[in-house]
RNA sequence: GCCCCUGUGGCGAAAUUGGUAGACGCGACCGACUCAAAAUCGGUUGCCGCAAGGCAUGCUGGUUCGAGUCCGGCCAGGGGCACCA
């Protein structure tokens, strides 16, 4: 008996795949066809455990698929703009360019050491120009279906550094290498009108079946529909020009509660204020303080000015309402202008707490009517119009409506429809990235880059040694003619956010011509993508700007497909405590010193300590594995160590996919052993290969096992399709020798390969298999051999079970009812009592209620 | 601050979608094999209890003959928030 060598057979059957090109896709075959997608990756230097890990999850569905005879498109690539590159260039002394190809290549070279049946012949980068070059064609496309626009838009600006941060360069609100506050600074950018598909983006949702729910709500919410009235506000005065403000409100219901007007700091009626009034100006200056980010805005104390201002309430010209400027009200939402409704919204109640407004109930929340307001918080729920005039009595959905009414019939105001959602601002401060390909001209103004200068490439000779744009610093890279008028004309140097290389990849997976972004014909063929696997976190950004860029290029009529994605499957992370020990500088801070899990050892009673050592190392929570926490397994290692079938094996085992997995040295240790489990079974075939007779019972057990494994793989519930493997392997290794468990065992060669490749295809060979069994068809389910004819029924006494029966399957309910009522211990129980009440669950359970 | 998700033995989990809670794996314990160890094989393993039995799906209340599953309130942990990818 041999045992199984996994790093001969690993490099022996990648070799064969690789030489007969088993997993490139054809375009022209007759077989149905199937797409499978795992989100490619940004190439960050290594593969780290949660590739594996989405890898591995697609690879077994894209070989299964293969199996049950589709024609598998089950590419491979690089979303290799971004951030990172630069940093390194500026760390390290790299070029960005250099940097991400080394860095392709190593990773490049770790997935092929997992065994994945991937088509490399379609490996595309999308720093190369092949790639951005098509997306600067795409985006002229785009340019001139007037889906692109320029207007300003707020930055982070760091004032030391002088240079546009990242939300994620802001670190409680300061320059993360500066260390300065950091300020929002107007920019004039390039957008993308995703707003004008954002009823179809909302709507295409209801066909999205095979998306999970959360991910089709966070959009919903994300994309935020929310009717309402706009309405304007008459002022006691003019300023800049206007003698009105006019707001949005999704609570026109409770107008008669309003007792002040906000307008944001870059309104143009506070701008203007700002311009004529220095403690305006101080204040609207205020107001720019901190970054971008929703969560830092939010977060941000309230803060207002009176302006002097006063607005008359639309259903009393004597009411006057005091308008505030508000670091809270943003200029991109509704009209950058709303109405204060303190007791029915808790911002607004903050807001006039702080400053002394008044609190008016209008909503009925109980018994509580009355117009004075002592609660701790806004009441926000519903319940009847009080103290609102002609709205009294009303419920709040038909307040809203008659206000809309009144409004649109004296000509204030109309009912509207507001969103949530923005354009997409893509302009980028950065070089690594795809430039735009727009050219300023001081006579023409904004000018496209003609089609045959594509690609605009990105110049070699640039440097990191100062902060800011290197494009927009490179001596010559931006100078050019303009090609309208022929005069000297600048560049565009912002480049494309990454999420735009990111919203089409898909489509260049399934077709790449050289002259042209992909062929419809050809495309259409392999698209939407049948399965998409990905972390949750793309759940919106990622996800919502490649639904809105394959509509857009439907729009356009170049594809003939809406939605890219008809099947989405957001997975878990892969996660492992983190070591560390609290260390104390010199000013009496205290910060944490991680350690990586190979140098710590662990004692009996669980605490751990350093390797070689007997120093106490604090064993920190279970979280994702990251650099900075130093809690990361370099797969290589542990592929090298236990081979890629047993890591595979591990991937998918135990945590359900959606969930986090977390890692463990005894997890991977017993996948190793089932490997070796399962070559056990195959090496002892030759043994008893002429065993002969049947056994029934493993034949049941066998054909369940295949029917329950392929509906498991195809709901990408792999732990389950693990554990229903495990069961069969325990039943054949239990079972006498037969011909039955000779066929079970070739069987399980084929029902395990999707999982465990490299051991199926040794187990085939060994076994005489025809051909590869990555080419081999799923075995065939005998549905007779899928029915019991007998079951188990339950038998409860107020609903406890007390007994259970095996009776005929489909017996009849009195004979159930007879046969439970007659057991020991239900008499014993009911202890001489009648039964109130019997209910019957045919097959399933008897209850009977005392 | 806003949106979304998750919570079941010592641990990862399963539960035909309202019908026998804990399949399967990990770990632990006992045993076989071995000079010994590893590997392998067999057994035990939710908690309390000698047992009969009772208690158990984050907490709490409800609906139901019956709730891990449905509804209300709470607690804890996690993901996203538009320039991280």
């Amino acid at each position: 008996m041999s045992r199984f060598n996994a790093l001969k057979a690993d490099a022996h059957w990648q070799k064969v795949w690789d030489d007969r090109r088993t997993f490139a896709a054809d375009d022209s075959s007759p077989k149905p066809k199937s797409y499978v997608l795992e989100m490619f990756p940004y190439p960050s230097g290594r593969i780290h455990m949660g590739h594996v890990r989405n890898y591995t999850m697609g690879d077994v569905l894209a070989r299964f698929r293969r199996m049950r005879g589709f024609e598998v498109l089950h590419p491979m690539g690089w979303d290799a703009f971004g951030m990172p590159a630069e940093n390194a260039a500026m760390e390290k002394k790299v070029h960005p360019r250099g940097w991400t190809l080394e860095n392709i290549a190593t990773m490049k070279a770790q997935l092929k050491r997992l065994g994945f049946a991937l088509d490399w012949t379609r490996e595309l980068a999308t720093c190369e120009p092949d790639y951005y070059g098509q997306e600067q064609a795409l985006f002229l496309d785009l340019y001139e279906s007037g889906l692109v626009y320029r207007k300003e838009s707020a930055v982070n600006w760091d004032p030391v550094d002088m240079t546009v941060l990242a939300n994620e360069q802001v670190i409680d609100g300061r320059g993360w290498r500066s260390g300065a506050l950091v300020e929002r600074r107007k920019l004039s950018q390039w957008f993308l009108k995703i707003t004008q598909f954002a009823d179809d983006l909302l709507e295409g949702l209801n066909g999205l079946e095979h998306w999970p729910d959360k991910v089709k709500l966070m959009q919903e919410n994300w994309i935020g529909k929310s009717e309402g009235l706009q309405f304007r506000f008459k002022l006691n005065g003019e300023t800049a020009g206007a003698d009105e403000v006019e707001v949005f409100t999704t609570r026109p219901d409770t107008i008669f509660g309003s007792s002040f007007v906000a307008i944001a700091a870059d309104h143009p009626i506070a701008q203007a204020l700002a311009a004529a009034d220095p403690e305006v100006a101080a204040f609207v200056e205020l107001c720019k303080a901190g970054g971008t980010s929703a969560a830092e805005i939010e977060t941000q104390e309230k803060l207002g000015l009176d302006t002097g201002i006063r607005a008359s309430h639309p259903f009393d010209s004597n009411w006057q309402l005091p308008v505030y400027i508000a670091n809270f009200v943003l200029m991109d939402y509704g009209t950058g202008a709303v109405f204060g409704v303190p007791a029915h919204d808790q911002r607004d109640f903050e807001f006039a707490s702080k400053y002394g407004l008044p609190i008016r109930r209008v909503v009925s929340e109980g018994d509580k009517t009355a117009p004075e307001f002592h609660d701790a918080e806004a009441y926000t729920g519903p319940g009847t119009l009080v103290n609102s005039h002609f709205l009294d009595g009303m419920d709040v959905p038909d307040a809203k409506r008659a206000v809309i009414t009144r409004a649109e019939a004296g000509g204030w105001g109309t009912g509207t429809t507001v969103w949530r959602l923005r354009d997409w601002g893509v302009s980028r401060q950065r070089y690594w990235g795809t430039p735009i390909p727009m050219i300023h001209c001081e006579g023409c103004g904004v000018v496209p880059a003609p089609r045959e200068s594509l690609p605009i490439e990105l110049p070699q000779d640039v440097s990191f040694d100062v902060p800011g744009n290197p494009l927009d610093r490179h001596a010559t890279w931006k100078h050019v003619d303009c090609p309208k008028c022929g005069k000297p004309a600048r560049r565009e140097t912002d480049t494309l956010d990454t999420f735009v290389d990111s919203s089409w990849y898909f489509i260049r997976f399934a077709s790449q011509p050289k002259d042209k972004p992909f062929d419809k014909a050809i495309a259409e063929q392999w698209l939407p993508v049948g399965q998409y696997i990905g972390g949750v976190e793309h759940a919106i950004l990622h996800l919502l700007y490649a639904r809105f860029w394959t509509r857009a290029l439907n729009h356009m009529g170049m594809i003939d497909v809406t939605e890219p994605f008809a099947g989405l499957f957001t997975q878990g992370m892969v996660t492992h405590a983190s070591y560390y020990q609290i260390e104390e500088s010199a000013e009496g801070v205290e910060r944490k010193l991680y350690f990586e899990p190979s140098q710590i050892a662990r004692r009996g009673d669980g605490t751990a300590f350093l390797t070689g050592t007997d120093e106490d190392v604090i064993v920190g929570r279970v979280e994702k594995m990251s650099k900075s926490k130093k809690n990361t397994v370099d797969p290589t290692e542990i592929v090298d160590q236990y081979g890629a079938d047993a890591v595979r094996w591990f991937m998918l085992s135990d945590s359900p996919p959606e969930r986090d997995l977390e890692w463990s040295e005894s997890g991977i240790e017993g996948a190793w052993r089932f490997v070796q489990r399962l070559w056990r079974l195959f090496d002892g075939l030759a043994e008893c290969a002429d065993a002969e007779g049947a056994d029934k019972d493993l034949d049941k057990k066998l054909h369940r096992a295949i029917a329950g494994v392929a509906q498991d793989i195809e709901a990408l519930s792999f732990n389950k399709a693990v554990a229903k493997l495990y069961e069969l392997v325990n039943a054949i290794e239990r079972a006498q020798p037969s011909a039955s468990r000779t066929a079970a065992v070739r069987t399980l060669a084929r029902i395990a390969a999707p999982m465990v490749p490299h051991l199926a295809e040794e187990a085939w060979a060994a076994m005489g298999g025809e051909g590869l069994i990555a080419d081999a068809p799923w075995p065939e389910v005998d549905p007779a051999l899928l029915v019991d004819d007998e079951v188990t029924i339950a038998v409860q006494v107020n609903g406890k079970l007390r007994h259970t029966l095996v009776m005929p399957k489909g017996s009849a309910k009195d004979v159930l009812e007879a046969a439970a009522l007659a057991a020991d211990n239900v008499v014993r129980t009911l202890d001489g009592k009648a039964p109130k009440k019997v209910i019957v669950v045919p097959d399933r359970l008897v209850n009977i209620v005392a």
